[in-house]
DNA sequence: CTTTCTGCAAAGGCTTTGCAGTCCG
DNA sequence: CGGACTGCAAAGCCTTTGCAGAAAG
């Protein structure tokens, strides 16, 4: 079977129903928005100021998501429509992103996933691989670890991904739900 | 650019030329061979022994080494040669020697990589964006870390994910030696 | 003998690319 | 105006799948 093309993801919830700690990821305070840090990024590079570019950054930022390419496109304007954008723009626009440091990309069940990185601090995520929501989490305590661990052996550390597998606690409980629903 | 078919996958060398610390991620002790409990899988499942599972997970495990398809296909010997196996039985053997617990993997740069799991410890990788190596480390706080924050968010932690991207101490040398060169 | 497996070739999912027309600067 | 950009369709890459013949139990 292949992935479906169902992928929720969700920011982590700033509640935390159960009463547990939660740590909340905030946005970073930025000069500038990220619309004008594409501008900049577009004029040093001599690359241009289209219609399309700025309409894609805009819709990339307009909610703090995780989302992959057919996500995105699945929620911008049809062929034939107002602002249309084709998919090959969209692919070329989100690495753009990627490279001008907007936006972070991983790999997920043979997907890309797009993150956002500007005006967002460092963080890792939690992947619920019943539901497929991507939760955020952060610790510095991990940061170290990657620091010494690449100290040992020499590396230069450009970047780190982590991806905490599992179930989420909603799926948790529907699981639990269910296998008593099974016992009756 | 699409990544091109060259992708060296290492362990990591049990030596250190800067006389740093060095951790080594030693194989465990098991009480069946990769072989062995592959059989017993198969026999579970009603599933059946045939010359290229036999062959192929003989192959597998005659060296330590992360690989992906490709790269196993390769060293395998090709159509019309004795022991030719087809690819799509080797992307289906790969996938049950996951299911099975012999292989674990995970996507680099659009590929699925495959790493030894049974009979060896847990690990996580260091990956040289330069010469595409990969290292292995091992560190119980990062699992204390995971599992803390797994805890934290209700997750029930299935597994994990951590690769440390940079650059490794041999292509650091590389480079220096490169600016050096430059300058002249 | 029956069910599972294999090899083949074709398809699938996601992403990239060549090209001709379009638009930005 | 010239080079960069876009949309389109086609190709690419990796992986999976349908099917008919082969093989395991």
């Amino acid at each position: 079977m292949v992935q479906s093309s169902q992928h929720p993801v969700e920011t982590s919830p700033a509640d935390s129903p159960d009463g547990e700690v939660m740590t909340k990821v905030e946005a970073l305070e930025v000069s500038l928005s990220p619309q004008e840090r594409f501008s900049e990024y577009l004029q040093t590079r001599g690359l241009r100021q289209t219609n399309q570019r700025k309409f894609l950054v805009e819709q990339v930022f307009a909610q703090h998501d995780h989302f992959d390419a057919e996500e995105l496109i699945d929620r911008l304007p049809r062929r034939g429509e107002e602002n249309y954008v084709s998919t090959a723009t969209v692919y070329r626009t989100l690495r753009e992103c990627v490279d001008a440091g907007l936006l972070n990309c991983f790999q997920l069940d043979g997907r890309t996933v797009y993150d956002h990185d500007y005006g967002y601090p460092q963080h890792d995520h939690l992947y619920c691989t019943q539901c497929r929501k991507l939760l955020e989490f952060q610790s510095d305590e991990l940061l170290e670890i990657r620091d010494k661990m690449a100290a040992m052996h020499g590396f230069r550390v450009e970047s780190h991904r982590m991806i905490i597998q599992g179930v989420c606690r909603e799926c948790s409980r529907a699981r639990r739900k269910k296998r008593k629903q099974d016992l009756v």
